[in-house]
RNA sequence: GGGUGUUUAGCUCAGUUGGGAGAGCGACGGCCUUACAAGCCGUAGGUCGCAGGUUCGACCCCUGCAACACCCACCA
């Protein structure tokens, strides 16, 4: 065989399981179907997807092979805002606006950008082997799917589900649209508070102060507010003060919603750009002025002065103006937290418009029982606290956007402002009986992005219509999906197909952490600090990372920064490991911490974790195939001998871990299992183990055929394990192994996933060859630590041992002579004089290395020293329990036997040692 | 302000019903031993965040505290 290459067979492996219709849903098992949280069509794959995915495929894998009917339903996903902006970023490079081609070309150019790019990211899960059903994949915006968002706006419209209205909403003055309370990031950033006199109406002279952190909003105000209760102010309720640099007047009102001990105690109240302030508007019947037009301008509601400038220019023109009429009492630094848009990054501004809403109330409470009765089950478990916290608290959704990539609202308005919701313009005609000379007008806004993937689950497998995708694999059984998105799709999905599907969308949600750098700093584009899950499979060079990571910036002041932390982090470029070492990675870090830092060590480990496989298949066709055919081998008597019936044995217990591990989502442990048997067993141990029985000449015909059979079998079993972690690795041995001794099938992919054989586990084997392993780990540590080469034989004697030893060495002389590498090997009679040696114990039986010039003896007498100690303190710790009395009455009798049995040991062995030293003193 | 997590070896993390603290990487020493130097063999390294409590016995259960992280929230 070559040497281990993942790049090249990992591609065309793909490719021929894709062109044989391999990812398909067959068979007539039981069904199990994922629905791929749909990625943003024209992105691209990033740490968490290849991470999230990772885990999917292998339990799909692993399902599949189980003889499952399994279905890994793909689909992308439109994207409204994200993908809007980026088109008009590109346009904005080649000096066109969207304004200037309209809605029709500007939506002509958004599809070409998606045919051009949009095979980027299904090609990336391709390439991470993912086992997606291509055939039926879906498109938020497809024909079909278009129809679902249609059915399910109309019919929520009947119901009184969704409304129109106008409120006030989380406006992106940059965008131009709303957007929800979930695509606003607050954060905390040093402001200013700034503090106001306010004139009394009836005597200017005497003054109310209000703070404020939005000096401009003042224009907008409509009362002053202080607490019902507040001595300092109940005389002034109900009076009036002068707006200064506005021409009115505004009410003093009292209100709850004060805080008498912050501040002055009196508040500005501008209902239409404050959500707090709206609400007291509403409590007290105030006048809603709004002074912004959509661009957070000020607009004509302002004083003419004020009229056109930004919101900050205002504010500072506002303030100075304040201070020159000598209205300012005071500027305070002041820490404020501050909304941005989550994808454009400007403040935003709550703003009064027209919007389209879910109520979401009714929707939320059988979404909540759900979970509450276990019809749904988060793992970790700890998450449903989040999701009740939110569902528990949810405000109706905006779902309008001023966009015009996404689905279009299916209302129309005629002349007068009536309002027609229906399928399509013919329905609404001839629903409410207009005629063709009454003109409808469409809604100009898009619906909300995740309005589309709330339906996912259902909508993907033929919705409205009842297909028989719908009826095999919905419920889906799992969602495998960041804790980030639980808020924006999980619990969306959970209430709308409990809605339309009366039924809920998957049965289990398993929430992945987050995928960070090695600092645990969050990977993004902006802080340049991502990994592209392509690059590590496939390696980058310094030079392209540092122009990958530093391209479009949107400040490009970082780049220099950011090249600076990557040349350094990599100063020769990222290698490539290929899929199944960054897969199994994956599987390994899967633990259930909230945030999981990338090591790129770990990948070279498990990169050299396939290379040891790759060898270890080459180590077991060199001695098969290479020396018989498989039939001679295959047929024929066998007799298994210790070894054989281990190394099976522990091939058993590997089995039931994984399966264990995979019923209960821990693929950590699926991971730990499979590698540990792989290396730590089948290749340290039962690989060398196996040496001497296929070389010596003294192996029967018979040992050597079960040999030989235990290696080729073990090693066709442990790929059918492996291959949901590695596919493609396994799949390009398990290709070499013979038809014989495998099925003739043409793939491992949908192979039987191997069963554990209770009737092969051999504890009489297995604790053979564990005293075999500690004779040998014994006589390895002898040699390390007295610097004894293995090329150089030694000597080696027995004294003491029992029968089981006497046996157990007769037995397996040939095996430990061989990892031994003795020169002789014989047991020293009671009577018989030691030799001064280096001592090791297994059990009772003293295994001695005569020093005659191996050995330096204050080294050894070192060295028993510290066995010694250690074993004495492990003595007295022992000693202490046992002479408690109450430890002895209370604990259970074989936790008692054990403690007294160990130290029946440990002072059997120290004995042993002590004579040891004795002897070596006395030279 | 509310909530949820985390704290175990130099680093990253396991530790599944409380009964002798583990892995990988890194470090150190020795090996080109006929599958693999992407390897083999060995060694060192931990008051399990702190303080109490329960228990015969606590990394594990309870209470408090500290540090860090994230989520939610309208304090102008």
């Amino acid at each position: 065989m070559k040497k281990y290459q993942p790049q090249e067979m990992e591609q065309s492996w793909y490719q021929k399981w894709e062109d044989a219709n391999y990812f398909a849903p067959s068979g007539n098992g039981q069904p199990f179907s994922i629905s791929i949280p749909p990625p943003n069509v024209t992105g691209t794959l990033h740490m968490g997807h290849a991470f999230q995915h990772s885990l999917v495929d292998s339990l799909i894998r692993y399902r599949r092979m189980q003889g499952d009917q399994t279905l890994w339903q793909m689909g992308t996903d439109h994207a409204g805002i994200s993908t809007q902006m980026l088109v008009t970023e590109q346009l904005a490079a080649e000096g066109i606006k969207p304004s200037e081609l309209g809605r029709e070309k500007f939506l002509d150019k958004v599809w070409e950008w998606k045919e051009e790019s949009g095979d980027t990211i299904t090609r990336q899960l391709r390439r991470l082997g993912a086992s997606l059903h291509w055939e039926t994949e879906r498109f938020t915006l497809d024909e079909g799917m278009s129809r679902a968002v249609l059915e399910v706006f109309v019919r929520l419209h009947e119901e009184g589900l969704i409304y129109r209205g106008k409120r006030l909403v989380n406006w992106d003055p940059v965008l131009h649209t709303s957007i929800s309370d979930l695509e606003v990031e607050s954060e905390e950033e040093p402001g200013h508070l700034w503090h106001f006199r306010y004139p009394l109406a009836d005597n200017p002279n005497e003054f109310m102060v209000v703070a404020t952190t939005r000096p401009e909003t003042m224009l907008g105000d409509t009362a002053v507010a202080v607490h019902p209760d507040d001595e300092r102010y109940q005389h002034l309720v109900g009076k009036e003060v002068q707006l200064p640099l506005c021409d009115r007047s505004i009410t003093i009102i009292a209100d709850h919603y004060v805080d008498k001990d912050f501040g002055t105690g009196c508040v500005k109240i501008t209902p239409a750009h404050d959500f707090n302030d709206y609400d007291v508007g509403r409590r007290n019947n105030l006048a809603l002025i709004n002074i912004f037009d959509e661009d957070a301008s000020l607009n004509d509601n302002a004083p003419e002065k004020y009229r056109g400038l930004d919101r900050y220019e205002a504010r500072k023109l506002i303030v100075a103006d304040l201070d020159a009429l000598g209205l300012v009492e005071k500027i305070e630094d002041h820490k404020m937290v501050v909304p941005r848009g989550e994808k454009s990054g400007v403040v935003v501004e709550p703003y009064l418009s027209d919007q389209w809403f879910v109520k979401i109330k009714p929707l939320a409470e059988p979404a909540i029982k759900a979970v509450e009765n276990g019809d749904i089950e988060f793992i970790p478990k700890n998450y449903e606290n989040t999701y009740f916290a939110w569902m528990r608290d949810i405000q109706d959704w905006c779902i309008s956007r001023q966009q015009w990539w996404g689905h279009r609202i299916p209302a129309w308005y005629d002349g007068e402002g009536n309002i027609f919701v229906g399928r399509n313009e013919a329905e609404v005609r001839l629903k409410h009986q207009l005629p063709d000379d009454v003109t409808l007008r469409q809604d100009e806004d898009v619906l909300d992005t995740w309005f589309s993937s709330a339906l996912w689950t259902f909508s993907t497998l033929g919705w409205p219509d009842k297909t028989a995708d719908l009826e095999t694999f919905h419920s889906t059984d799992l969602l495998v999906t960041g804790h980030d998105i639980i808020t924006f799709w999980v619990s969306r999905m959970i209430m709308m197909t409990l809605k339309f599907m009366d039924e809920v969308p998957f049965k289990k949600i398993y929430v992945t952490g987050l995928v960070t750098d090695a600092d645990g700093k969050k990977m993004s584009k902006s802080k340049g600090n991502g990994l592209d899950p392509l690059d590590i499979i496939d390696g980058i060079s310094i030079d392209d990372l540092v122009r990958k990571r530093t391209s479009n910036m949107l400040q490009p002041k970082m780049a220099e920064k950011i090249e600076n932390a990557t040349r350094k982090e990599y100063p020769n470029g990222i290698d490539s490991y290929g899929t199944d070492a960054l897969r199994f990675t994956f599987y390994s870090i899967s633990t259930r911490s909230r945030t999981i830092k990338f090591d790129l060590n770990r990948v070279e480990g498990y990169q050299h974790f396939c290379n040891k496989l790759w060898n270890a298949a080459n180590f077991v066709f060199m001695n098969t195939l290479e020396h018989a055919a498989a039939t001679d081998f295959n047929n024929g008597e066998k007799d298994f001998g210790v070894v054989d019936r281990w190394i099976t044995s522990e091939l058993q217990k590997t089995i039931k871990s994984v399966d264990l591990a995979m019923q209960t989502y821990r693929f950590d442990l699926a991971a730990k299992a499979i590698y540990e048997f792989i290396w730590d067993e089948f290749c340290d141990w039962y690989l060398e183990l196996s040496k001497p029985i296929l070389y010596s000449q003294s192996t029967s015909k018979a040992e050597l055929r079960a040999t030989r059979y235990t290696l080729i079998d073990t090693l066709e079993t442990v790929l059918r394990l492996a291959h949901p972690f590695l596919p493609f690795i396994t799949e390009e041995i398990w290709q070499k192994i013979p038809v014989n001794i495998r099925t003739d099938a043409e793939t491992i992919m949908l192979q039987p996933f191997p069963v554990p054989n209770n009737a092969l586990i051999d504890s009489a084997a297995e604790s053979d060859v564990g005293w075999i392993k500690a004779v040998v780990t014994v006589l390895r540590n002898i040699r390390g630590e007295m610097d004894i080469s293995f090329g150089k034989p030694i000597p080696v004697l027995f004294y003491n041992g029992n029968e089981t030893d006497k046996r157990r060495l007769e037995t397996y002389r040939t095996l430990l002579e061989s990892l031994v590498k003795p020169e002789r090997m014989e047991w020293l009679a009671a009577g018989d004089g030691a030799p001064v040696s280096a001592t090791g114990l297994v059990g009772d039986m003293q295994v001695l290395v005569p020093m005659s010039g191996l050995i330096d003896k204050d080294a050894e007498i070192a060295r028993l020293d510290k066995e010694i100690d250690r074993k004495q303190k492990d003595i007295a710790r022992t000693e202490a329990k046992l002479s408690n009395p109450n430890f002895v009455e209370k604990a259970p009798t074989e936790v008692v036997q054990k403690e007294k049995d160990k130290l029946a040991d440990l002072a059997s062995a120290c004995e042993q040692l002590e004579e040891q030293k004795k002897r070596l003193g006395n030279i």
